[in-house]
DNA sequence: TTGTAAGCGTTATCAA
DNA sequence: TTGATAACGCTTACAA
C-alpha cells in the first residue's frame, strides 16, 4: 500500500553523481562542487525528495530531537514555556517533541518511555509530582535532562526554577504596603513545592507583621475550587484581601467572588498568578504575578545545550525573579473600607 | 562520546534467542512461546533495552506518527484540539509531532519540510491562510492529510470544518431576539475564511431583519485590534450589541469597553468566540459561541485514520454545529435602555 | 572533490 | 514457534 517515498538513491543515479555526495549536499559537512550540488538540488526537487530522518538518526546516532513534557497543555503557562522552548530548539537546529502527561503520574510514565523511544539527545521535564519519574534517574547518564517548574531542588538534576517564595514574599509585602491586615491565601495543591514556597512565602511575611494570613487549600479540580473557596469564604469573615497563587485558582476566586456578588478590588482586593491577556480585559484589571517564561525557556534551552555538547561541569543556575504587575484589582486598605462603610454593610455582611 | 544504547541484539545474545523473537515479543506481530517472552523482557529490562524507533521505521516503513501543525499555539482553541487529537492518536498506536507556524507563510512551509522529513504516515493541518501549501500539494498522494479549521473547502483535500456562518446567523437572531437593531460585528481578519463566514452569516441575517449592522476588521494584532476597535467606537454612535467573532477580538473588545467604562450587558451586550473558564470568572459571565473541540478532534483524527487504512473513496464530512452559551453579557434591549437613561445618557454619550 | 562500501537497529521473509 | 539473513536509507571512513 505505502509505497516507499524516494531515496537518495535514486537522487544520487538521477544526478549521475554518488549517494555519499547527495548526502554532503543537503548535510553539507562536506563541501561540494557547485554543478554537482545544483545537478542534485534538481534532481531531489524533480523527484521531491526529502531526506529520511529514521535513516538519518540511525545511521548517525544522533537523533537532533529534545522531548518536552508537560503536566498540563491545556495550561497556558506551560503552552507558552514549550513555544518559547520551540524557538530556540529550531533555531539550533533541534526538533522538540511534546508530550502531556495530564497531571497523572500513570500517563508520565507511559510517555516518558514513548519519548525514550525517540533516542533523544535531551530532554526537557516539568514533572507531574515532586517524584521524578525512576525511568528518568535510570536513563539520565545516557541523555541529558533539565528539570523547571515543578519536582524538587535535587543533585541529582539540573534543575531551572523561579523564585517561588520570593514571589509569595513580594505579593506580601504589596499587600502589607496597602495596609491589608487579613489576607487569604488560596493554594491549589500544597503538595507541588512551588505553591508551597509561594504559600508559605506571603504567609510567614504576613506573620512576620502581625497581620493574619488564612490558608484555603481548594485541590486541583477548577469547579471544585471555586466551590470549596465559597464554602471556606462562607464561613469565615471576608478578608480583605486574597492571594491566588496559581492560574487555576486565580479564575476560581475570581468566579466565586463574581457569585457572592463581592466587587474585585472595592470589597476585596485580588492578586493573582500567571499574567494573561483576560486579565487586562476587564473593569477592575487583575494585579498579577508574572513569571518570567522567556527567562526561563532560555535558561532551560541554554543549560540542556550545554549539556548535550558534553559540558559535565557543576552548573549552578540561580533561582529566577518574578514580577508583580500592579493593576486594579489591589487597591490600599481605605478603598476596602469605604466600599464596604458606604454600602452599609460589616465585613461580615459581604459573604 | 554518545555511546550507542542497547540493542535489540545484546538483548537478544543475553536472553539467549534470535533477534527475530525479541522484535515479535516488543511488537506483538507474530506469537512468541511465554518462557522466552518472559526471559526476554527480563533481559530487556535488565539491560534498560527500549526499541529504537529510528531504526523500527526504517526498516518497516512505517513511521506510527502523524504530524499536527497549528497556527498559533498560545491561542487555546488550537491547543485544546492538540490535546484532543493526541489522545485519539494515543488510543490508537500513533505519536502526534506538533508544529506551530505561528501564523507565518514562511514558518509554515520551513514546517512543512521539516515535519515531512519524518515520514509520517498522516498530517493534520490547520493552514496559516486560505492558500494550502503547495508542497501539501505534492504529498497528498503519498501521505493522507486532514485540513481542519482554516483553509478554503477544496476537492483537494479531506477538510473537517464547522458551519461558520450558520454560527453567525445564530448569534445574530439571538440578539435580534433580544431587540437589538445596532451590532457591530467585530472581526479579525477577513482574509480567513471562517472569520469571513461568521461575519457574513452574522450581518446577512441582521440587515435581513431590517435592522442594522456594521462591520470592524481590526486586523491579527492584540494590541492594536483593542486601540483599532476604540477609534472606531469614537467615532461611531456605539451599537447596542457587539458581536466578537473570534477569541482575540472577544478580548479587545472587552479591554476596549472597559477602557470606555462601557458596562458589558448593560451599556451593550457582547457576544464572545470561544468558551473559555475565564469568560465565566466575571462579574457579567460572557455570552460565547463554543465550538465542539471533541466533535471536530474526533471528526478529524476518525478521517485521517481510515485514509491511513487505504480507505479511498469519497468521504464526505459535514460541518459541525457550534453552540451558543448563554449568559448574562447579552441582554434584552430593554436593559440597555433603561441603563442609558437612567444615566441620563443617550447613546451617543457612551462613546 | 568524489566514489565505494560498510553498517547503524530493526523487521520481514523464508527456511527449519 | 523460532532462527538466519537480507534489506530499509542514510552517513562516514577510506580510497581514489
Amino acid at each position: 500500500m505505502a509505497k516507499r517515498p524516494i531515496s537518495i538513491k535514486q537522487v544520487a543515479d538521477a544526478a549521475g553523481v554518488s549517494t555519499a555526495t547527495v548526502s554532503n549536499v543537503f548535510s553539507g559537512k562536506k563541501p561540494v562542487n557547485d554543478d554537482l550540488a545544483a545537478r542534485v538540488r534538481d534532481a531531489a526537487k524533480k523527484l521531491g525528495y526529502r531526506v529520511n530522518r529514521a535513516a538519518s538518526n540511525l545511521r548517525s546516532g544522533q537523533s537532533r530531537v529534545v522531548t518536552v513534557m508537560v503536566p498540563d497543555l491545556s495550561d497556558p503557562y506551560f503552552t507558552s514555556l514549550v513555544t518559547e522552548i520551540e524557538e530556540h530548539a529550531q533555531r539550533d537546529g533541534y526538533q522538540i517533541i511534546v508530550a502531556n502527561t495530564k497531571d497523572d503520574v500513570e500517563t508520565e510514565r507511559g510517555r516518558v518511555s514513548a519519548l525514550l523511544s525517540w533516542q533523544p539527545d535531551g530532554m526537557i521535564v516539568v514533572p507531574t509530582s515532586d517524584n521524578i519519574p525512576e525511568q528518568l534517574l535510570q536513563v539520565k547518564d545516557e541523555v541529558p535532562i533539565v528539570i523547571t517548574d515543578r519536582g524538587i531542588q535535587t543533585k541529582e538534576f539540573d534543575v531551572v526554577r523561579v523564585d517561588n517564595a520570593a514571589a509569595g514574599k513580594m505579593v506580601a509585602s504589596h499587600l502589607l504596603e496597602f495596609g491589608h491586615r487579613r489576607v487569604l491565601v488560596v493554594a491549589s495543591d500544597m503538595q507541588i513545592s512551588g505553591v508551597y514556597d509561594r504559600c508559605n512565602g506571603a504567609i510567614e511575611r504576613i506573620r512576620a507583621a502581625g497581620a493574619q494570613s488564612d490558608l484555603v487549600e481548594v485541590g486541583p479540580v477548577p469547579d471544585r475550587a471555586a466551590a470549596h473557596l465559597a464554602r471556606w469564604l462562607v464561613k469565615n469573615p471576608m478578608p480583605t484581601a486574597i492571594f491566588a497563587v496559581t492560574d487555576m485558582t486565580t479564575l476560581a476566586t475570581l468566579t466565586c467572588l463574581a457569585e457572592l456578588k463581592a466587587e474585585v478590588g472595592y470589597d476585596v482586593s485580588v492578586v493573582g498568578y500567571d499574567d494573561y491577556p483576560w486579565m487586562v480585559a476587564r473593569r477592575t484589571p487583575i494585579t498579577a504575578v508574572r513569571q518570567p517564561v522567556e527567562q526561563i525557556a532560555e535558561a532551560v534551552w541554554t543549560l540542556l545545550l550545554r549539556r548535550m555538547n558534553g559540558d559535565d561541569s557543576q552548573i549552578e543556575v540561580l533561582p529566577l525573579e518574578c514580577e508583580l504587575r500592579v493593576r486594579a484589582s489591589s487597591q490600599p486598605i481605605e478603598k476596602t473600607e469605604e466600599t464596604r462603610g458606604r454600602r452599609g454593610r460589616a465585613a461580615s455582611e459581604v459573604k
